[in-house]
DNA sequence: TCTGGGGTCCTAGGACCC
DNA sequence: TCTGGGGTCCTAGGACCC
């Protein structure tokens, strides 16, 4: 028979600022948000910020009064940093259990096998993060993820560990959860729900499954019976990304072809050294462009071309190449733009990949080039070689007027100590 | 006048996640 | 003036084929 499976979600504490943190305590029980790409909306708060009211995705500059108000402390995001810090963590939970799925930044699934005694386990694992990289963490412990999804919500509002295993507790707590709590229930499904008369996890749980399944398809039927305790989601394997994009907003709007060009470029180069890190190799680029309609409104116009590439590659060059012709079909004077992005379509794993007698390999010279300026950017900081076509105006740039040093990434970023 | 049935593949758009 | 970025999966509908 096979040995019942338990599930343990890790996720740290408001982890941006709990990274911000780490490096300047004396944020420690301030109000603390960190800020989109370009400064544009909130995307962490501290537990002090959240209290003040600052909402989760809120426009930055609808915030930016209240904020100074009461003395909010601001930060532009610093990923560099943010993505050092995760790394750690997720090498701690790998010593916990050999079956770690990375879910996201800042959150993690660790499965175990048998009966164990994982209350214990759990507290280990926080005290351990917290010791060894500064950072607080939450879990919850259930039969399914999605009931240990359910779990590290309860866990977060009190506990820190909270374990839905056994069907007393979840009676209780999915009779307290609403269906919007819930691992895949988002706005949408939660309104069908609504005039369903599900009002609660527990209703959902439930509810027939024939009107789940014609109401909400195969997905809300598998969160279902997660909920039920049988398990439909099992811990993903860590494989090669499916696409990769990489897009950024203009601070304002662009009508410059030649500046969008660099954009691209650069857009470009960062998809290349990407496939390159993840030893993949793209046979498809899409060029996107958004432009504004009218000052006033919110809506934009999106235009996007796909541009076969000559074979499976991550050159850099060929990147920027199809980049380029991917624009000049596009664009069109007249567009006020405000943003641009490139995504690798078709992405495969290196090795996946068939080669036949004619399609073209990598030429053994540029792949030694492509390495030694991947090798000098990640030693050096980033940036320091890059291709001509990638610009040194970068007009195209995006806010960040509040980031923090990159600390751990950053030789002339270094934190400073002072010893008298 | 009246126009099958079954299958595959691809794409766009929606929903969701962090 | 100022509203992020990067993913995944599913579904419906069209094109195409026999």
């Amino acid at each position: 028979m096979q040995s019942k499976e338990t599930f343990l979600l890790v996720d740290c504490n408001n982890f941006y600022v709990s990274c911000e943190r780490l490096f300047n305590p004396k944020l420690e029980g301030r109000p603390v948000i960190v800020l989109s790409n370009n400064d544009g909306c909130v995307v962490a708060r501290s537990q002090e910020a959240k209290k003040l009211g600052v909402q989760m995705g809120e426009p930055f500059f609808q915030v930016r009064e209240r904020c100074k108000a009461w003395g909010v402390i601001v930060y532009s995001s610093n990923y560099a940093l943010y993505g050092n810090l995760s790394s750690r963590v997720m090498e701690i939970l790998k010593t916990f259990s050999p079956d770690v799925e990375i879910y996201s930044i800042d959150e993690a699934f660790l499965r175990f096998d048998a009966e164990m005694p994982l209350e214990a386990v759990a507290s280990e694992i926080r005290k351990r993060v917290r010791q060894w990289v500064g950072i607080p963490v939450s879990i919850g412990i259930g039969p399914t993820k999605t009931l240990a999804k359910a779990a590290n919500k309860i866990a977060k509002s009190g506990s820190s560990i909270f374990d839905l295993r056994s069907r007393p507790v979840q009676e209780e707590m999915l009779h307290k959860l609403v269906p919007r709590d819930i691992w895949g229930v988002g706005r949408s499904t939660a309104e069908t729900l609504q005039t369903l008369g599900i009002y609660t996890a527990r209703d959902f749980r439930d509810a027939a499954t024939t009107l789940i399944r014609r109401q909400l398809g195969v997905v809300g039927e598998r969160t279902q019976l997660e909920l039920q305790g049988i398990s439909c989601l099992p811990l993903e394997e860590a494989t090669s990304p499916q696409s990769i994009c990489r897009s950024r907003s203009f601070p304002h709007v662009i009508t410059d072809i030649g500046i969008i060009a660099e954009a691209l470029a650069t857009h470009a180069s960062c998809v290349a050294e990407r496939l390159r890190e993840e030893r993949c190799v793209t046979s498809a680029i899409s060029v996107f462009l958004e432009a504004m309609r009218k000052p006033s409104e919110r809506t934009r116009d999106y235009f996007s071309v796909a541009a076969a590439l000559p074979s499976p590659t991550y050159d850099t060059t060929q990147l920027i190449r199809a980049a380029k012709q991917g624009l000049e079909r596009i664009f069109r004077s007249e567009m006020r733009y405000k943003k641009c992005g490139v995504v690798a379509l078709d992405v495969a794993a290196e090795r996946d990949v068939e080669l036949d007698l004619f399609t073209e390999r990598v030429d053994p010279r540029r792949k030694r080039l492509l390495e030694t300026m991947d090798v000098v950017n990640q030693g050096a900081g980033k940036r320091i070689l890059t291709f001509a076509a990638t610009g040194v105006g970068r007009a195209w740039e995006m806010r960040s007027e509040k980031r923090s040093p990159r600390y751990m990434s950053s030789w002339r970023e270094l934190a400073m100590v002072m010893a008298k």
